[in-house]
DNA sequence: TATTATCGTAAGCCATTACTTACGGTAAGT
DNA sequence: ACTTACCGTAAGTAATGGCTTACGATAATA
C-alpha cells in the first residue's frame, strides 16, 4: 500500500498547494515557487516527495522541468475513500440508533 | 476550508489506523489502544485531532467514550478529490500531448 | 463514602521534517 | 568557450509533532 506515502505527502499544507497548482496546470519549479511563500529549493523538495508518492510526474523542457499531476496517484486515494466511506456510513447509522436507546 | 485539518489528520499513519478502526466499528478508547502499538493517552490525542478535523464523533456510555467515524468528514475529502481528480485528468492529458511533440 | 474503571490533559522528551543558504550540474544563448 | 537560466542536492537549523508518564476528573459499584 502506498497509502502512507500518499496521505503523508498530502498532509503538509504547502506541499498540497504545490500539488493543487500542478493539477490545475502543469508548471515549472521556478514558476511554482513564485506563487508560493517558500524558496525554490523547498518546492523542489516537495515535488520529490510528491513524485515518490506517485502523485506527480515531470518532463524536461530545456533546463526547465515541467511537473504535472498524475491521475493514477489520486486513484489510490479514491479507492481508500470508497472503502471507508461505506464503512463509515454503516457504522455511523448503527451508532445513531445505539445512541438513541442508550 | 477544513482541508488542512483533514489532510494533516489523515497524514499520520497511526492516526489513520485509529480512524479506520472506528470506521469499521465504533469503539471505546481503551479497546482501540489494545489493538494498537501505542499507549491509551496517545490514542486519546489522536482522537482529539480527528475530532477537530470533523472526522469522528463520540458519545458517552458510562465512563466509556464510544467513538465513531463521521461520514460528513469524508464527504469533504470526497469533494476535494472530485475537483482535483478532473483537473489532474485534463492537465495530464494535455501534458502527454505536449510531451509528444516537444 | 470508598473503590474501581475509564478517560482527557499537562509536561517533557525525542524524532521527524520543513525551510534556508550554498553548491554543483546541465542546457540554451552569445 | 563563456555566460546565463534553471534546477536538484547537501548541510545545517528551527520548529512541528508524536509518544510516554503522571495527574486529575467523572461515572458505576459495593
Amino acid at each position: 500500500m502506498a497509502y502512507d506515502n500518499m496521505f503523508s505527502a498530502l498532509g503538509d499544507s504547502t506541499r498540497r498547494q504545490v500539488f493543487e497548482a500542478v493539477a490545475e496546470c502543469p508548471r515549472a519549479v521556478g514558476d511554482l515557487a513564485a506563487d508560493l511563500p517558500v524558496s525554490r529549493p523547498a518546492v523542489s523538495q516537495h515535488l520529490k516527495v510528491l513524485s515518490d508518492a506517485g502523485l506527480v510526474v515531470c518532463r524536461a523542457e530545456g533546463t526547465r522541468r515541467i511537473y504535472a499531476a498524475r491521475p493514477e496517484g489520486l486513484a489510490d486515494l479514491r479507492a481508500w475513500l470508497e472503502r471507508y466511506w461505506s464503512d463509515a456510513l454503516e457504522s455511523f447509522a448503527a451508532e445513531v440508533n445505539k445512541g438513541r436507546d442508550a
